[in-house]
DNA sequence: TATTTGTTTGTAACGATTACAAACTACATG
DNA sequence: CATGTAGTTTGTAATCGTTACAAACAAATA
């Protein structure tokens, strides 16, 4: 459990990336890695402080996201131009995405398998491959 | 060869979808349609139209671009939180994309293939797999 | 040709994100 | 524990891609 020493495991995450373990971030960080994988985007994450009573801005917040992500305790995951996701389980795996109503999830990883790679092209290195599965509502027949 | 009458190709595209064929939408469907696969955002179909000579305003090309999208003329890429790139290619295929400088490339249809794909949570259907390979300039070791 | 209906346009508005300078705070040092 | 400083946070203005909107316009139809 982590209620005896709530911040331990954040703070031994921001000493590891060397970053000072402020209000804000041990904050932040408590709410995004407590408690399983989570999408997050930053205006969610930002009411999610304030409703928990955490005083932070939202520019604190985007900045704490992307510091989080340069270190890499998260990852961000592009699926709809109108917003970026950050994932907290920075592991190899994919997304299932409900472009209805925003929901991303994770594919847990060995269910996708991608069965060929094409090379890259001359002078070029494969980054990453992501893999989106786009859902939708079942349409009866 | 499209020379002799440059805008049939198009013309018909435009019939066929219930599009009137506008001055606006037939020279940006000749623009998008002829020569090739291409990949376009909306800012520069527009820069691309206007040295064309093609006197179209930002909206119309936004407007044009979704709505060739919607009768599947085009289809929607998105790879970039930034901006939405268009794909001429609405055949299945998946996609390189260099972040470094915004380069979008079709990998042909047989070179991507997935080996497994997980099922869809209850009650939902997968309306599409898209898979992004991210590049970037090879790391010398 | 007149009328209707769909299109285009310029511009204002929008929403997410970033930039920025001033205020603040963690930390090291004496 | 007081002080200095480098790193952080904050509110707000600015930016950027995109959308909304109402007026002007053009294609189809009668």
């Amino acid at each position: 459990m982590t209620q005896e020493r709530p911040y331990a495991q954040t703070l031994t995450r921001l000493r590891h990336a060397g970053l000072r373990p402020t209000r804000q971030r041990l904050a932040l960080g408590r709410l995004l890695f407590d408690g399983g994988d989570r999408h997050v985007t930053a205006e969610a994450l930002h009411d999610e402080a304030l409703k928990a009573g955490v005083s932070v801005s939202l520019a604190t917040v985007y900045n704490t996201l992307h510091q989080f992500t340069g270190v890499g305790l998260l990852r961000e995951v592009v699926v709809d131009s109108a917003r970026t996701y950050f994932d907290t389980n920075t592991s190899d795996h994919h997304h299932f995405f409900i472009e209805k109503d925003g929901a991303l999830m994770d594919i847990p990883g060995g269910d996708v398998s991608i069965g060929h790679l094409p090379d890259a092209p001359e002078g070029m290195d494969i980054a990453r491959v992501d893999v989106i599965v786009r859902l939708q509502d079942r349409i009866e027949k």
